[in-house]
DNA sequence: CGGTATTATTAGGTATGTCTAATTATATTA
DNA sequence: TAATATAATTAGACATACCTAATAATACCG
């Protein structure tokens, strides 16, 4: 059954919230959509319908296993989009998840597929995270929050949290690319920030809301 | 000033319309977009108001030179992604069409311009069709219907008139393909069905509603 | 010329996806 | 617990882009 743009939009945003919190509120998804919950309320309903979610007040919205299929075959797609624009138009990581959203919606059976050959097979996406492979299993890699990593340890960063261009611009300026060492001097038990040092690099300071969007493979 | 998806096809529609008649009428339009006039004056009056382009019924629609703009931006961006889908993604040519249909209303200040060096600035489409340039210029090339070629000429295939997949199917089986060359043997005066061969191969028949849809380069 | 077919246009309506404002339900917290 | 804040829901509206049916204009043809 064909999805509208707007449906794959929901669905998307409702499986990534799913991983975040136990419970998936009209109120979340507006905001995730930046728009609001009446009409997200609206959207609900017809999703219902479809059968590709099930909700109720108390259990919020949840995926059912078509509407995860589908969740996770747009989320292959925007991140295949992402590695094509990175790797082969040579765009920054910070400028392509816009366009990548519009990408996402582009409908042929053959395209993933072939976008996959070409590039690669590639496992993850130009912020790390994971592709979902074509019959619909999202791979776990990095599941470790920075800012769990204990004072001594060292760890590898895997993936981001947060796509938005202000938060990877930042990131490039402490120079924590992907595959980043980074080894933890220091956290501050009043606002939790941390001294690292970044591939034994100098020593920075970072705030607890940076390394709480940050996810590493320790060790 | 942007533009939706719908008002991008419309000028897209107008601008091959413009080129093929010399009065495009709201009836020409429904038809090329397969919905119906009703809707096509609504949208004419839109695309008025935005100074797109102009309307009235004994001129039909033109399209202002911002509108022609608009209108060879779109054409670019969907030539440049059959590029892509057919030279990267290996395509057939007959596939491309439908997708790039959807590519072309991909919305980036960068992408066009990127996506063209990276395919390294082609000069025609999958089907022969010109790219045009990036401030809006249309390179002519093949002009010659092939029905216009005389006994005893031979002339290389340039482009297609129709992108329809029975069309190029058909073009496919006949081993036809872009700078295929083209020998006429014989033209029937009643129906003017052609006699050809396809690079010094067996002689073929073809209809006179597949010699008007090819064009080509003389000589 | 007059009648018929084709086009253009208007009027009114539908589906999608959004919104604001009001109402109801649930949490928070003093 | 009662007041208050937050969240969910409903009602009503709006923009976009379609549609059908009716009417008006134009073209075509015998
Ligand atoms: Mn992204
Ligand atoms: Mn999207
Ligand atoms: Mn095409
Ligand atoms: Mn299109």
């Amino acid at each position: 059954m064909k999805k509208t743009y707007s449906e794959e939009n929901y669905l998307k945003a409702i499986y990534h919230l799913s991983k975040m919190e136990s419970k998936v509120s009209p109120k979340a998804i507006a905001d995730a959509l930046e728009n609001n919950p009446a009409s997200v309320i609206d959207m609900l309903k017809k999703l219902q319908d479809k059968l590709l979610i099930t909700y109720d007040k108390f259990n919020g919205a949840f995926l059912t296993s078509s509407g995860e299929l589908a969740a996770l075959d747009i989320i292959r797609k925007h991140r295949l989009w992402e590695v094509f624009l990175v790797e082969k138009l040579n765009y920054g990581w910070d400028e392509v998840h816009d366009i990548a959203e519009q990408l996402e919606h582009i409908h042929d059976d053959q395209l993933a597929k072939k976008l996959d050959d070409y590039l690669g097979n590639p496992a993850v996406d130009p912020h790390g995270d994971p592709i979902p492979s074509s019959n619909g299993k999202m791979p776990v890699y990095a599941t470790t929050l920075l800012s769990d990593i204990s004072v001594g340890q060292s760890c590898k960063v895997g993936s981001v949290r947060d796509t938005s261009a202000p938060f990877l611009k930042y990131l490039k300026q402490l120079g924590l690319g992907l595959g980043a060492t980074i080894y933890v001097i220091e956290k501050q038990e009043f606002d939790h920030s941390m001294v690292i040092t970044i591939n034994d690099g100098e020593q920075k300071t970072v705030s607890h809301k940076m390394t709480a969007h940050i996810l590493v493979i320790p060790g």
